[in-house]
DNA sequence: AGCAAAACGACACGGCCCGTGCCGTGCCAT
DNA sequence: ATGGCACGGCACGGGCCGTGTCGTTTTGCT
């Protein structure tokens, strides 16, 4: 895993192979693949082999305050290389490969969507947030706009732009009484 | 590019070749080399080639309606095969060439994005969207979870998904007056 | 301590596709 | 009539895939 990533590094993750992967670990192909059955799925392990331990949700009483503390966090760490590209070329991945999508899903988005809807829980329990609503759903409307962003548009995401997202769902759209 | 879509159906665009494009074409590999420098070029040219007019924005006056028939639209496209994993697979691709990603952005996104924000604009000088939003910030917050949705987690986007991002939009997250 | 099974590194293989040469042909504009 | 040019066809070296086969080393069990 350490050479799949260091590869992926030097020379991007589409250039990356399994071939590659074994020699600079000074291994058999075998042993690679005895392991993984796909380049995706290495580097999948690979990449979420690091960073791992989810960072955990710091609960000040003020919702809005902590949601921006954490993403700010994690758009730090995709705005520092090389790891921006290298989650990029895994998302890309997952859009080929419905099993790399499936065990992203399972070991680091859903696992950061329940952190972020059991804090988003307790800041509707105190009543910070509307009672009616759908706790996946402003997860959605708060990563979704990140993810446009990284992933179509690929303008690099700012702290201002955070905000701007979440002033934009903590206020509403219509018009101001 | 009908070579390339019939092939990238039949058997998908993981295992889609420019060689088996051209054999299928009854052409030389320069013929396709001379026009197109990857695969993904090719792809892109191929899907943008149909469903290429840009739906207009209908203005009914009513803003929500407006943006919910359009989304309606695009999402009902993307839910029939096999138009779903098609750009599905292009999306894909635009994460490992960004070659590709700036094209569909110059040819798809950017133009979408701003018949968009023209109706939007249009709807805020009607007083239906506060004045001091950033249009192009609404757009991400309307694209963002449903791109979400189709790239990362891959649930199936229902009707009432569109409504209830379109809701939550339009609501604002905090607690009720 | 001893032994069998499993995993290992190394090497070789056929196969697919890449991207690029080099043919001979047919069409077109001069 | 002639030159240029895009074409289809074919062949090539090269990279990587995924698998097979060696002989060796490590592991786990008794």
């Amino acid at each position: 895993m350490r050479a799949a990533l260091d590869l992926a590094r030097e020379v991007g993750y589409v250039k990356l192979s399994i071939e590659g992967v074994a020699v600079r670990a000074g291994v058999g192909k075998h042993t690679v693949y005895r392991r993984w059955d796909s380049k995706g799925q290495l580097f999948l392990d690979s990449l979420l082999s690091l960073n791992g331990p989810v960072l955990d949700y710091r609960d000040t009483g003020d919702i809005k305050a902590d949601l921006r503390r954490q993403i700010y966090a994690a758009v730090d760490l995709l705005g520092t290389p090389p790891w921006g590209p290298l989650y990029q070329a895994l998302l890309g991945e997952a859009q080929h490969d419905p099993a790399v999508s499936v065990s992203l899903n399972e070991r680091f988005i859903r696992p950061q969507t329940e952190k972020t809807v059991a804090r988003l829980r307790a800041a509707q329990e105190q009543g910070q947030v509307s009672p009616d609503f759908d706790l996946d759903l402003v997860m959605s409307i708060l990563s979704g706009p990140l993810y446009f962003q990284f992933l179509v548009t690929r303008e690099p995401i700012t702290h201002a732009y955070v905000d701007r997202v979440l002033e934009a769902l903590f206020t509403g759209l219509g018009p101001r009484p």
